[in-house]
DNA sequence: TTGGGATATCGGGATTTTCCGATATAACTT
DNA sequence: AAGTTATATCGGAAAATCCCGATATCCCAA
């Protein structure tokens, strides 16, 4: 767990835009792009209005973090946040840091 | 409470360090160069073994964030943490973002 | 087996961050 | 008033980040 990485991933507005949809996908996104597994790049693309390689390079930045999980499906990768890290983040912060 | 501003002061190892020195600053600086208002500039400085610029600099993007406090003391600046600020943000990251 | 769709990676210009030395300011001392 | 000490601010070189367009890869369908 990479503290400054962690906080790095997390210092831009679109990060968070995205960690916060991915927080309720079914609110943010059409059920046909999403399954257990996530959410799929292109339609977070679509939602953020960023480039596709932008949108694909912060997700990745996310996913080294240890703050999302990738799920590979075919053409689609679905992309869901991993919530023990947020959990641990939390305890870290109120504790430790 | 900007929260990529305090993401952004966190995500830098030297300022980490800081925010880890005056949680117990009785345990790592000598009690002439602290009291209740926080622990002086200038021994933060030879701490850190950084410039006496840079941990100044820091201590103001700390401060921006309102991670920690300031307080004036003839020639002297002051600097503790705002516990309350990071109990803020463990609750955010547990249940806001 | 080839074409198209979804995602990842590459290369780069613009901006921001890192950390420094020099300088300014403010308060204390003599 | 002049010198000293503590801290803040300024200017800048190097590195990192932001976000893009172009290109590569990977998978499916015809």
């Amino acid at each position: 767990m990479d503290q400054v990485e962690i906080f790095k991933a997390l210092s831009n507005k679109s990060r968070l835009e995205i960690l916060n949809w991915l927080k309720n996908p079914e609110l943010h996104f059409s059920a046909e792009h999403q399954n257990s597994s996530g959410v799929c790049v292109g339609i977070i693309q679509e939602k953020s209005g960023l480039t596709q390689s932008t949108i694909s390079e912060y997700l990745t930045i996310l996913k080294r973090a240890g703050l999302i999980e990738a799920t590979r499906s075919g053409q689609w990768t679905y992309y869901k946040r991993n919530e023990e890290a947020f959990a641990a983040l939390s305890k870290l912060i109120e504790s430790e840091i």
